[in-house]
DNA sequence: GGGATAAGGTTGCCTACGAAACTAATTCGG
DNA sequence: CCGAATTAGTTTCGTAGGCAACCTTATCCC
């Protein structure tokens, strides 16, 4: 029942390591985990604005933006103009961007299959399964309080209110 | 088989949902979940030096530190010089910290208690079992891997060589 | 004792994200 | 048709974290 924390510590912690560990093995291929995510979604929905990307993607647009920037820096997408909508960009792989999508993917197996060698299958599909309900569920506390309406800063640190050391 | 990358993205995704909902509820209170997280430690081991929280926390020394600057920023830790060794500093939490430490405490278990709401304990121990696993993993893989000898960082961009398309 | 080596911290640089504020363009309502 | 509300993207600011390249002190060992 105290171990309610190790479960919120330990993902972090894996995440953390997950995403180091990559980086780590494809840092000589110019791009990051994070910049390798987009590309897989652009690769499957070529030609998307950077607001549908946000969206599936599961970020501000702002922090996609600027994953854009650099993924666009390096060579990997372009920003094309949209005939009917003078506000959207289109964005696009270039070329060189597929066919290192595809080398991403495989040292992506990789790492997995290595950090996750001496997990049964069973045990692997049932962790999925519950970070996908875990997943919901805070996606829902999140969108139930997108602006705490009228928070304003207030009160500095007054009456912490008796905070229940618990 | 080919839902080993759903693993990863999952754990991404549920971390930084995680902070994201944790940061938002604790916000007015001054602090971050990562600087909460470094308060937990240095209560439980006060006077402690950056290397051993960068160890404990099983980050790297140099974030660590930037860490501990903002927390003594604000006011909630300070360094103190060690008498034997000029070269470390003593971390020690101040008056306040003790307090917002239990208050963050709170707030970090029942956000984590809504978002395992739906789970039955057993499948959340079960989680954390399969995740001290994985962990344990890519500590490994992490470390048997430290500095990858010479990488003078020549060659820019030469030779992807043929980098296996799988 | 004195030089090599190691250990403790810091600084600089880079990526990743979120929050808020802002601009430009489009759509909606009357 | 025109002004209000919405939407697309960007900019600014702050936090988080890794990596590498340093100083500064201690130690080790000859």
């Amino acid at each position: 029942m105290e171990d309610l924390r190790d479960f919120g510590f330990l993902v972090s912690d894996v995440a953390r390591l997950l995403r180091t560990e990559f980086d780590r093995r494809v840092r000589h291929l110019g791009l990051t985990r994070s910049q390798w995510l987009a590309l897989t979604r652009i690769y499957r929905q070529p030609g998307c604005t950077l607001s549908e990307l946000a969206e599936t993607m599961e970020m501000e647009k702002a922090s996609t933006g600027k994953l854009v920037d650099r993924l666009e820096a390096n060579g990997f997408v372009v920003r094309e103009a949209d005939g009917s909508d003078r506000r959207v960009k289109r964005i696009r792989l270039t070329g060189e961007a597929e066919s290192i999508e595809r080398t991403m993917r495989g040292i992506a197996l990789d790492t997995l299959q290595e950090a996750l060698a001496t997990l049964p299958d069973r045990e692997r599909e049932h962790a999925v399964e519950t970070l996908l309900k875990v997943k919901a569920s805070l996606q829902e506390m999140l969108q139930n309080r997108p602006r705490a309406a009228s928070h304003p800063r207030a009160n500095g640190l007054s009456a912490p209110s008796e905070v229940a050391p618990r």
